[in-house]
DNA sequence: ACAGATGGAGAG
DNA sequence: ACTCTCCAT
């Protein structure tokens, strides 16, 4: 349910991007043959020439929609071309949409504030650099008024008249505004040199509504497209929103909408205006009532984040009709490419944007052979996110298990899944200061990289587990600079012992380091590294953090240990080229931290998550519990910058 | 059952 | 914190 948020006192400029069309574009800039002809982006061919999901506009003026089939596409419009969308593991694969949305989001976040809204929408918060031209080069001192932004479309304003960009022209630069509508112009000169801009670079075109607020903003700038801008003067709202179909309002498009229409008989904006708002929160309780009386009025405080990534990534399939998958193998086939889709997306996030996702979500939809209750929704289920394509797809697999343990319930009926989606969401940035335990394992002004650490020679006898060994590159390797003794202080464990090894052993080429096998372990098994070197002899025996809580899963994870062996092929499967690096948490001994500085375990605890609530009894079932997922750790996973 | 894929948000 | 439902494109 919508929600009103407290509106600021000051006026905002806020705009709306949207691009025109924009799968369409994407493809028009790939084969410029398409340019100007009537285009479409089908997903799927097979079956009745796929589904739509971007139509050019030569292609709408023959009444082609999206979310046609390509077939019927064909019919009212023979001359259509059909572009597909690029498929990967067998599935539609959006990656060149998404990065063709970051290009242009690259170029309209310089202006202000900029939320990515969708993968080709921003909102954009113009209200610092409107009032900045205001005082520096007011409209109505411009001697040349920006072409682009003659263009706009101006509400309230008689568009019919012959020379309506000398109108607009007039409107923008009108002396006698008053302080909002001139921030509203410099607003749309500022869009108007930003879509330029756009494309110029990008070669798209988008178009975009300039208000004061995001509610205006969006409603506008499909108003006139494509490649065209609407303003919002605060004189038209008011006339502009009385005969506003209801469900054109966003939010409003579905059933709330339709309720104000069947129960209160609200067609337009202007109908609601006609309720109290204690009326409106009666009927939708404070929250929704309340947000209802505000949009009728034109009023939404909601401010314009400041995001220019999305907050989570999802990958999923659907299996309509007879493709519906009706066993565990298919199942997992499916899940597996779909993790291996999700783990890079996740894994390039990390790499690009220093990002970490927590979470990771099952979704599912599937029918029952039974007969009556087949109207069950097959519930979500989610787990914390270990990198890594395999832990994606094991765990994957146990929240599906789960998931379908729950919708079977105590039946034993065939069952069949049309739909399945994974989800990587609660991302956050990494938090500053990460790089710093590498930097401590390496001490200060190290030049060392990955390439110089010396694994070559490292203990083929497993019996010696925590132990390894580094060969430092000078000898200053483990002695604490100034600033950095300022960042440890005097209790600075580790680096004591290595400086004492160090000095112990300085004629020797290996410096022994205890304590920080994990660590080690992680930088040793790491592909940049060595491949020749044996890793099993690098295989830590520290138990995993939930082994002693829940004895059942011990041997489960005994076994993990080994097979994930393979994590860091798949979690930096790109590694070469990165500059992060990944563990999970069961990499790490928690003896390890204990021993590092106060500096770095405040740094590590920052990224801890505390454990859930012991599961025991809510989730009392042995079987239920057998297909939980690891849920016991309480730290996902750790990023090492480089 | 948008025989799509992806995303955001609020409520319980 | 997890799950469900709704909404948009």
């Amino acid at each position: 349910m919508p929600v009103a948020r407290p509106e600021p006192q000051e006026p905002r400029v806020i705009a709306h991007v949207d691009m025109d069309c924009f799968y369409v574009q994407v493809e028009q800039r790939r084969n410029p043959e398409l340019r100007g002809q009537p285009t479409a982006v089908v997903q799927y061919n097979d079956w009745k020439g796929g589904g739509l999901i971007a139509v050019s506009y030569e292609a709408r003026k023959f009444g082609v929609k999206r979310s046609m089939r390509g077939d019927e596409a064909k019919m009212v419009c023979p001359s259509i071309n059909l572009v597909q969308v690029p498929v990967a593991r067998d599935k539609a694969d959006l990656n060149v949409y998404r990065s063709a949305g970051s290009e242009v989001v690259t170029i309209l976040s310089t202006k202000g504030k900029c939320e990515r809204a969708s993968i080709d929408e921003v909102y954009l918060d113009l209200t610092d650099a409107a009032k900045e031209m205001l005082l520096e080069s007011p409209p109505e001192l411009l001697e040349l008024i920006f072409e682009e932004a003659t263009k706009s479309n101006i509400l309230g304003l008689p568009s019919d008249v012959s020379n309506r960009e000398d109108s607009v022209r007039a409107w923008l630069c009108r002396a006698d505004a008053d302080y909002q509508d001139k921030l509203l112009s410099c607003g749309a000169i500022i869009v108007a040199q930003l879509r330029v801009k756009v494309l110029e670079e990008t070669q798209f075109t988008c178009s975009a509504g300039i208000a004061h607020n995001k509610m205006l903003a969006k409603l506008v700038s499909g108003m006139h497209k494509p490649a065209q801008q609407t303003v919002v003067p605060s004189s038209a709202v008011q006339d502009f929103l009385v005969s506003l179909p209801i469900k054109k309002m966003k939010q409003l498009g579905g059933k709330l909408g339709s309720s104000l229409q069947d129960d209160l008989g609200v067609n337009t904006v202007g109908d609601l205006l006609s309720f109290t708002e204690d009326k409106l929160q009666e009927y939708y309780g404070v929250n929704t009532g309340t947000w209802l009386w505000k949009i009728a009025r034109g009023i939404s405080g909601e401010e314009v984040e400041d995001r220019l990534l999305p907050k989570s990534h999802g990958c999923g399939k659907t299996f309509p009709g007879p493709k519906a998958l009706k066993n565990n193998a298919s199942v997992k086939t499916w899940l597996d490419r779909l993790c291996e889709e999700l783990s890079e997306r996740i894994q390039s996030d990390l790499n690009q944007n220093k990002r970490i996702a927590q979470t990771l979500t099952l979704y599912a939809r599937a029918c029952k052979k039974n007969k009556s209750d087949s109207i069950k929704k097959f519930p979500s289920k989610s787990c914390p996110l270990r990198y890594g394509t395999v832990k994606i797809q094991e765990d994957a697999m146990k929240l599906f298990e789960s998931g379908l343990h729950d919708f079977l319930g105590s039946q034993n009926t065939k069952w069949s899944i049309t739909s399945l989606s994974v989800s990587a969401s609660k991302i956050f940035d990494i938090p500053i200061g990460t790089s710093s335990i590498l930097r401590y394992i390496k001490g200060p002004n190290s030049t060392v990289s990955p390439a110089n650490l010396d694994c070559s020679s490292l203990p083929e006898d497993p019996s010696l587990g925590n132990k390894l060994y580094i060969a430092p590159n000078h000898e200053e390797h483990c002695e604490p600079s100034l600033s950095e003794k300022e960042d440890y202080g005097n209790n600075s464990n580790l680096a004591k012992q290595c400086q004492i090894k160090e000095e112990k052993k300085v004629s020797k080429k290996l410096t022994e380091v205890k304590g920080t096998c994990s660590i080690l372990k992680f930088l040793s098994q790491s592909p940049v590294l060595s491949e020749k070197r044996k890793i099993d002899s690098l295989i830590c025996s520290h138990p995993g953090p939930e082994s002693s809580s829940e004895p059942n899963k011990a041997e489960e994870h005994k076994a993990a240990q080994y097979v994930d062996r393979n994590k860091f092929n798949t979690a930096g499967s790109n590694s070469a080229s990165s500059s992060t690096w990944m563990f999970n948490v069961e990499d790490i001994d928690p003896a390890v931290v204990e021993e590092l500085p106060p500096e770095i375990q405040r740094e590590i605890h920052g990224w801890i998550r505390p454990p859930k609530q012991s599961s025991s009894k809510t989730r009392g079932s042995t079987i239920s519990s057998y297909f939980q997922p690891a849920k016991s750790y309480s730290l996902q996973a750790i990023p090492i910058l480089l």
